[in-house]
DNA sequence: AACCAGGACGTGA
DNA sequence: TCACGTCATGGT
């Protein structure tokens, strides 16, 4: 078997399946993950639900990304009208736990712009990657997640892994690596969400702290 | 107390 | 194209 689809079977077989995205229980008050259910997101709200997660977690922690979520829920304006209609100043400070909080204000009020306009179609990804403050994992993480399009996510973990293992060159293309995974994978909706994950999930316990990869057993054969 | 976290954009070479 | 600076909070 290709290398790609045994780290695949590595990752799962250790960790098991991640069950992202989580999403927002209204019962626990948390946000949860659904292990072995690719059936959500359900409706519209946990569509955009994960759109704005996507944002919000950009190079910032999932913990820190969640509390600005869960503001955002506690002042019931998780939703597009919600969002459009707060003012610049509310939005930045209540999604000031993720960090970077006047960024991601702009960037969350232009993508619910382009949300609104989809009418509930599923964008392309050259439309998503042309709204500001959308690049290329959060593309697909949105695609992924919230569209359920079966496409690759590569994040700095994924990078530094495969690098790491000496499938690909260092300086490879975001857009070259998620190449190398997806021509050797089947276009399987739940192996590209639990293959993203399971690499996060990975990375935090052998590559987020140097030497990176120490400890790490996909390199032991 | 430096470093990192489920990145993206603007700029100058 | 690409290397580098900027954006910012909160964990460890």
């Amino acid at each position: 078997m290709d290398v790609i689809n045994k780290i695949y079977k590595t990752l799962h077989k250790q960790y098991g399946p991640q069950g992202w995205w989580p999403l927002f229980n209204a019962k626990t008050g948390k946000f949860e993950y659904h292990k072995g259910d690719y059936s959500l997101p359900k409706n519209d709200a946990q569509r955009f639900e994960i759109c704005v997660g996507a944002i919000l977690t950009q190079n910032t922690s999932w913990v820190q990304a969640e509390k600005a979520l869960l503001n955002l829920e506690k002042i019931n304006a998780l939703s597009p009208n919600a969002i459009l209609k707060m003012s610049m100043e509310k939005l930045s400070a209540i999604i000031k736990p993720s960090g970077y909080f006047r960024q991601k204000a702009k960037k969350l009020k232009e993508f619910t712009k382009f949300y609104n306009s989809l009418n509930s179609s599923i964008p392309k990804r050259e439309e998503l990657l042309s709204v500001w403050g959308i690049g290329n994992e959060t593309a697909d993480s949105m695609l992924l997640y919230s569209f359920k399009v079966p496409t690759f996510v590569v994040d700095s973990y994924t990078k530094r892994i495969v690098s790491s293992l000496g499938l690909i060159s260092a300086k490879d293309s975001y857009d070259e690596i998620k190449a190398f995974f997806e021509k050797n994978l089947k276009p399987d909706i739940k192996i590209y969400q639990e293959y993203h994950a399971l690499i996060v999930e990975h990375a935090k316990h052998h590559y987020s702290k140097k030497p990176y990869g120490s400890g790490c057993f996909l390199r032991k054969g």
